[in-house]
RNA sequence: GGGUGAAUAGCUCAGCUGGUAGAGCGUCGCCCUUACAAGGCGAAUGUCGGGGGUUCGAGCCCCUCUUCACCCACCA
């Protein structure tokens, strides 16, 4: 083995063997476990997010497999229909053209190419990963299968009614063309005016202080083109007498009614609100109570239409509102204007504004869906984690709005309708089956919806559409419903919610029995990764390490703002002067779970991922020693229980502890605990102590051979168990070492990837045993302490007396001589009666035995007293808390006598040991 | 406006049902000791956001305030 840890070296091939091998699909004949991956976007590339997300799936998965299930992690993409689509108008756009030039079907070829040229990347970063995902089985929300899944769930779901198509307002991108969901809308609060204008009074009325005008404010001055009313509260004494009177809408040469709504409040703006049905949706709202006009003023590109008088046409709609302000301001018609902090709705993918707009679209209408969807969470069937998740489910699902499926976008799923001449409409699989079904005669017209659906809607039926749905596939029946569902809280409502709903009608089953909610992950100052703030990190670059050059470029290409490009670079440079080093997979998995804690956002911390490629050396170079130590012997397990030293045993012990910490760490998704008893384990007990212990065993050539057999068995044991431990976590160095340590222990198999999981025994677990090694370190920690505070080099053995104590603490030391002397690198080792006789020394505790390192030629006075008084200030200050809360009589009254007796004896020890220190401090004076 | 989460060492985070505050990174010493300098050994570091309360005892429970982040909602 190489000496430094090269994980280039071994994450290679081991990834194509696994795939080859076909260890990814489900093994044997064990109970299922199934993960569905949230399908990422076909075109994308992985980015953090996904790298967390996976690596999570990843261990539960490789976790279960060697557990014995049947495990059947599902992979797949999604079509992601506007981004997809958007991605490929940029390139046409590039090229001089656009999807019109080139009609729908060239177009879509155009996208199924690129599809084909880029699907590759998610996938490949994804087995960069080392994703154990069963690629043989791999969907695509647009495969056939698939598509005929989403088909079958329209037709059905119109066929009863719960989806029909509506004339209303929706939310309309005028960038994109398209309707968009309530949830693609994001409302940033944004700095706007309002704008307060004057409407006249029509037939001489005036308002109760005389002006022939009322003043109404808004936001949106160019909707004034499509008012059709202006509303008052009925109650409002200032307007009351107005209501049923007339204003003459501005510029548009049209009377409007004052009418009376409760919508408005009274206490807002003027009291006045100008009422514009067709492009606000609670205007709408008013226009539906009182029977207004509604009328359309904008074209879909969001330009005033023919409805808006002629001057204002083709006039973009914030075009048009500067010179409609500047008309009503010439008119004498405007008020005033003030700053006004307003919400601005903006398209998820575009960013442009959303205008509401009057459209056909197609709703599902959710209501009955969502019912027993909300049960499944009530009744515990599925059950979020953290459990908090299932507040903000139940409330979005409580007030749940019809969903807008349809998309005036070419790449999706084309919705199956048809229409005739009259717009009625037919729904089926294809134009024969529509008329087929509806028994049309053959001169009947009919043309398809030109829509696709929403990509949602295909995704809500990924648990059950991967597995063959509507087939009845024994794959549905063995992995149905699947256990896990591993996902961001950003798309609860977009994914998690449509999925139960959606599986639960078509299935009868819950898509998911646990939904593992995770966090964002954020930079290291827990701001949101994005390309605009170059704060993004791309999880290939820290596995495979990046020069800076490469680094700057990639953050500052196609940089729109050159000052932008500047301040990244500049940030970049300062983050990284050299690049990023390359860190392996194994190490920023790792660094993953460590942050995996409980559900909140991760931000991503550079010092833990280069922690973590430490741990993964350690590792590497413990595994080097272990060989090193055995692989020129026979190694056989010892037949004697005796044969095992007390070490061999307490690693054994420990082990147990370690693997039951992470058994019941999975159970209950917390990662970070996983990742922390692993990390403990074999940093601090194997390495630290164990590995340690062992060589004056090893070492030793008086010792026998069973005795050494047992060490170098338990040395190869428990490290092949902790890669076993580790595996789930960090696939590829485990692999790598444990081919080897398969090897000298005699173990079959062709990877670690199949073998079982460690199990639990009890019967090596002994506290005893454990106790007796806790002495072992405690003693020697007393004297490492005494050299590093005295700065004895750790080249220099030291004499050491021991005094006082008990009589086990005599046994333990004759016990344990050779482990002393080489942990704490002594000279000799004496046993002194009379302390009396104790040479000027530095001294510990262990216990109540005393510990003394001879000063004679050793150290320096001063060190040694500097120490003591340091001790002595410390021990003063916590017998003095200790103190303090015994002579506090409701304490002794109150608290468990147990607590009471703990803290008594805890007091006299520090009086014990102070008056030791102090002793000793005197003593050491008079030098 | 409603809701959620967070505030613990210089930084990133743990801290289970209330009973002596922990890890990693960083810092400061001493060391290339035959697995590992991506290492070993030792050390320092906290009025656990503020205030109140319950309790013998609060990082943890209750109230309140402050700050930050996020989610939902139609305020023109």
């Amino acid at each position: 083995m190489d000496k430094t840890y090269d994980p280039h070296a071994i994450e290679r091939t081991w990834y194509r063997k696994w795939e080859e091998n076909g260890y990814f699909q489900p093994q044997g004949e064990g109970p299922a476990y199934t993960i569905m991956i949230p399908p990422p976007n076909v075109t994308g590339s992985l980015h953090m997010g996904h790298g967390f997300n996976n690596s999570i799936m990843d261990a539960l998965i490789r976790y279960h497999r060697m557990r014995g299930y049947s495990a059947l992690w599902q992979g797949g993409t999604d079509h992601a229909g506007i981004a997809t689509q958007m991605v490929v108008e940029r390139q046409l756009q590039a090229a001089g053209t656009n999807r019109k030039e080139l009609g729908r079907d060239k177009f879509l070829e155009k996208v199924w190419t690129w599809k084909e040229e880029s699907g590759s990347t998610i996938t490949r970063q994804l087995r960069r990963l080392g994703s154990s995902i069963d690629w043989t089985r791999e969907r695509f929300t647009m495969d056939p299968g698939f598509s005929k899944a989403v088909e079958e769930v329209f037709i059905r779901l119109y066929d009863e009614g719960l989806i029909y198509r509506g004339n209303r307002l929706v939310n309309w991108d005028c960038k994109l063309h398209t309707a968009i969901s309530d949830l693609e809308v994001v409302s940033e609060e944004e700095t706007g005016n309002f704008w307060y204008f004057r409407y006249p009074l029509v037939g001489g009325a005036t308002t109760q202080d005389g002006k022939p005008y009322i003043v109404i404010a808004t936001t949106r001055p160019e909707t004034l083109l499509g008012d059709t009313a202006v509303a008052v509260h009925p109650d409002d004494e200032r307007f009351r007498h107005l209501i049923g009177q007339k204003v003459d809408l501005p510029m548009c040469n049209r009377q409007i009614p004052i009418i009376a709504d409760t919508y408005v409040d009274p206490e807002f703006g003027t009291g006045c609100v100008k009422i514009t049905p067709a492009h606000d949706f609670n205007d709408y709202e008013v226009g539906q109570r009182h029977k207004l006009p509604l009328i359309n003023i904008l074209t879909k590109d969001g330009a005033i239409n023919e409805n808006g008088p002629e001057k204002y046409r083709d006039m973009d709609r914030f075009e048009c509102r500067k010179q409609l302000v500047r008309d009503l301001e010439t008119a004498g018609l405007l008020e005033k204007i003030e700053p006004h902090k307003l919400k601005v709705p903006r398209g998820d993918r575009s960013g442009v504004v959303i205008e509401p707009y009057l459209t056909n679209q197609w709703y599902v209408a959710t209501k009955s869906l969502a019912e027993p969807a909300i049960k499944a969470v009530e009744d515990g069937q599925i059950q979020f984690v953290p459990k908090q998740w299932e507040n903000t489910y139940f409330a979005w699902m409580r007030d749940i709005q019809d969903w807008c499926i349809s998309r005036q976008l070419w790449w999706g799923h084309r919705i199956p309708a048809w229409y005739d001449a009259q717009g009625k409409i037919y729904v089926a699989p294809t134009e024969a089956d529509a008329r087929a079904k509806y028994r049309l005669a053959d001169d009947v017209q009919l043309t398809q919806d030109e829509d696709v659906l929403d990509t949602w809607f295909s995704s809500a039926l990924w648990t059950f559409g991967t597995l063959g749905w509507p087939e009845q596939t024994e794959y549905l029946k063995k992995f149905h419903p699947t256990d896990v569902l591993v996902t961001g809280f950003d798309i609860i409502f977009f994914w998690v919610a449509r999925m139960i709903m959606m599986t639960l009608k078509f299935t009868g089953q819950i898509p998911f029995r646990t939904v593992y909610v995770h966090g964002l992950i954020r930079d290291a100052e827990g701001q949101k990764m994005s390309k605009s703030k170059g704060n993004v990190l791309d999880p290939i670059d820290l596995i495979d390490g990046i020069e800076l050059d490469t680094l700057l470029k990639k953050r500052t290409d196609s940089m729109m703002q050159p000052q932008l490009a500047q301040k990244i670079d500049k940030a970049t440079r300062k983050q990284f002067p050299d690049g990023i080093p390359a860190h392996g997979t194994d190490a920023l998995r790792y660094t993953f779970y460590s942050l995996a804690s409980t559900g909140r956002d991760i931000n991503f911390d550079m010092g833990r991922i280069e922690g973590y490629r430490n741990f993964c050396n350690k590792i590497w170079n413990a595994a080097r020693y272990v060989f090193m130590n055995c692989e020129e012997h026979k190694v056989t397990k010892p037949e004697r229980r005796h044969d095992y030293s007390r070490a061999d045993l307490w690693i054994q012990s420990r082990f147990q502890a370690a693997l039951k910490k992470v058994n019941e760490s999975i159970a209950i998704y917390r990662f970070d605990l996983v990742a922390q008893a692993v990390y403990d384990f074999f940093w601090n007990e194997y390495c630290d102590w164990y590995l340690e212990l062992s060589k004056p065993v090893l070492w030793d050539e008086k010792a026998n051979d069973e005795a050494k057999n047992a060490t170098r068995y338990t040395l190869l044991s428990i490290l092949e168990q902790s890669l076993r431990l580790a595996h789930p976590l960090m696939p590829f160095i485990t692999e790598e070492i444990w081919q080897k340590a398969a090897q000298l222990l005699d173990i079959t198999g062709a990877t670690i990837m199949l073998q079982p999981y460690p199990e639990e025994d009890s019967s090596v677990v002994s506290i005893d045993v454990e106790a007796e090694i806790e002495w072992v370190k405690n003693v020697v920690l007393a004297l490492r302490n005494i050299r590093g505070e005295l700065n004895i080099s750790p080249a220099k053995a030291i004499p050491a007396i021991f005094s006082k104590g008990t009589p086990l603490d005599r046994h333990f030391l004759e016990q344990h001589r050779v482990y002393l002397i080489k942990l704490a690198k002594l000279e000799s080792i004496e046993w002194l009666t009379d302390t009396a006789l104790a040479p000027p020394a530095s001294m510990q505790l262990s216990g109540d035995m005393e510990i003394r390192v001879p000063l004679a030629g050793l150290i320096d006075v001063k060190a040694e007293q500097a120490r003591l008084a340091k001790e002595i200030d410390r021990l003063k200050a916590d017998s003095a808390k200790v103190e303090a809360q015994l002579a506090n009589e409701r304490f002794v009254a109150n608290a468990p006598p147990a607590v009471v007796a703990k803290e008594r004896e805890r007091l006299s020890s520090f009086a014990g040991t102070l008056q030791l220190l102090q002793e000793q401090l005197e003593k050491i004076a008079t030098l």
